[in-house]
DNA sequence: TCACACATGTCAATCGTTTATCACATATTT
DNA sequence: AAATATGTGATAAACGATTGACATGTGTGA
């Protein structure tokens, strides 16, 4: 049987009460009887039932964080960066992997107020607003409109596809197609797609826009990579993320497309994995470790002092050009 | 406030008992009854407080889910796929990304027993057999040596590396390299370095073992690949995983050493990760969903019944060669 | 020596749910 | 009519820790 505080007291020859004084630090305590308490402690190899803490009032020290995926490279670094961040700020997290499931993410929503999350960090939603605005717990969402009630960290997309599309056009590119999927509502994708239409308007050039279903498997979007590159017009793709990029350039390899002579591509996102397997890649760097810094200070500060109104609730990230040989034949 | 079941029961115009005898579906219940609470709980959107019944001896279905990190697709995978299938069964799962941080482990083992998860998969571990054994939860292993009370699920790592010799010697490679960390004890790595050393012997050829710092930078590992590579003497690259394997393949490339005509390369994992964007290597690979599943089933099984020994203690999956333009120029 | 900070103890309520024990119905069998 | 099955309620004791109220010391400075 695990040891309890009882069983502490009882080895420290204190009462309950002194014990529970010595963890909790407060009241007058000498330093002889926290030694003792320390010792029972440590001897029992003692740790306090969460569950009876938290039932107390106490907070669980957990988080729920909800993402589509971890197999994406993005949201495996996200994941991680936020995981670290909450761990040094002593929380631990519930991974819910939404897999885009309605009803798994549902399930998981009841199942972290059940278990009393002290707040959520959500970057996937397919419920709709109501079901998050019911839960009435601190929320924060990267990338993806829940409610005005609950604060959004995200790049700037708008920026990022622009500085893309003109990254193109610098680099000699007429064709400028945007090869994503632009049918996710109240997804950054939206952003991204105002950004490249803007930057090639002002550019006085056609929009191209190649849609690409974001479920779909990488065989069926190399497919219709293949058929778009057949076509030899565009000399230049705007992608949403880098994994698509990534088809593109194999695609332009096997169809003996020179990169970039005949074709420049550029990619989104700019995970240290990416930049490390794929490093010709040209890309939209996200800002991963700031984005995770943002979310768990604002989760932070919003469940420490819940009264606390934010400044703001919409917090947008600089992006950066990371320029590599999938757009400029030399590196600068 | 959160409802709690007196307010369904006042709501439902039943006792408290009733209440709880509807949700843990004991006693003799009336059809009626049952309507009229499930509609109260429906209508008060009520959850019941984990916390108050775990604190009674209920599950609190949580796991502990230990890994060095996500990042890594193999691991991304295998967590995903293990996510998915303790959702299933009705479980959630605190994530811990150890990070080979003996502190942080310890840290989380710690939280983990606070918490009071039902049961722990680990597939990482920097710390002492003792403090695993101490914990006194359920736990299964992925692959990592942790005492003989705890069971372990691994691939045939043997048999992966004598594959991948054996593939590299049909393809027509005489001086095969082994790539990898073969100092990290207890780990897979170790088997794999025999399966590679034993065939070696039985084709009468000459080891040749290449160690790469598992823990460094890609950047770094590649550094030491150029130079390995650059002697143009290794023909044929035994590596202990994907990821190792594309740096091999991306040196060659800007050596303008041909694949496989000149050197052949063969990693290790096979995850759908690198299968999809990496296509052209050949790799062994891992039966990741079977892992996953045998890795739930165990330890679902010692959960509901901690009593019943288990059959074995260790359970080796096979694994499979999946011949890729890495060792053979023509796929089949 | 009196007041007060310091140090510890006793006791009991509390968090929200589970569950056992009785009690008391009504219904259905024998 | 007696025995048994079915359905519900009231009550209270757990689960393990927290915390407030109150008591009772010691030492120390004024």
């Amino acid at each position: 049987m695990r040891p309890k505080l009882n069983d502490v007291a009882a080895k420290a020859g204190v009462s309950v009460t002194t014990v529970s004084r010595v963890i909790n630090n407060y009241g007058y305590l000498s330093q002889g009887t926290k030694d003792k308490v320390f010792r029972a402690m440590k001897e029992l190899n003692y740790q306090p039932n969460s569950l009876a803490r938290s039932l107390h009032g106490k907070k669980t020290h957990l988080i729920g964080v909800i993402f589509p995926s971890i197999v994406n490279p993005f949201f495996a670094e996200l994941v991680e960066q936020i995981e670290n961040r909450l761990f040094n700020s002593g929380y631990k997290i519930i991974l819910c992997n939404s897999a885009d499931n309605r009803e798994k993410e549902r399930d998981y929503l009841r199942m972290l107020i059940a278990n009393q999350v002290d707040g959520i960090i959500a970057g996937a939603h397919n419920l709709g607003i109501d079901e998050y605005n019911r839960v009435g717990l601190p929320i924060v969402s990267f990338d993806r409109l829940f409610s005005d009630k609950i604060p959004i960290v995200s790049s700037d997309n708008f920026r990022g596809a622009a500085l893309a599309t003109k990254e193109l056009y610098q680099a000699g590119a007429r064709h400028i197609y945007f090869l994503g999927d632009p049918h996710q509502t109240g997804n950054p994708t939206d952003l991204r797609l105002q950004g490249y239409q803007k930057t090639i308007a002002k550019l006085q050039l056609t929009t191209h826009v190649h849609t690409i279903n974001f479920t779909e498997s990488p065989t069926l979007k190399s497919l219709s990579i293949k058929k778009l590159l057949a076509k030899r017009y565009a000399d230049g793709i705007v992608c949403t993320d880098d994994l698509t990029a990534i088809l593109v350039l194999r695609a332009a390899q096997e169809l003996k497309i020179s990169v970039p002579q005949e074709l420049k591509v550029i990619g989104f996102d700019g995970t240290s994995f990416v930049q490390e397997y794929n490093p010709e890649l040209s890309t939209i760097v996200q800002p991963i470790h700031d984005i995770a810094s943002l979310l768990v200070s604002i989760l932070v500060q919003r469940i420490d002092q819940p009264d606390k109104p934010l400044e703001q609730m919409r917090y947008v990230l600089p992006v950066k050009l990371l320029r590599n040989r999938s757009t400029f034949p030399f590196e600068e």
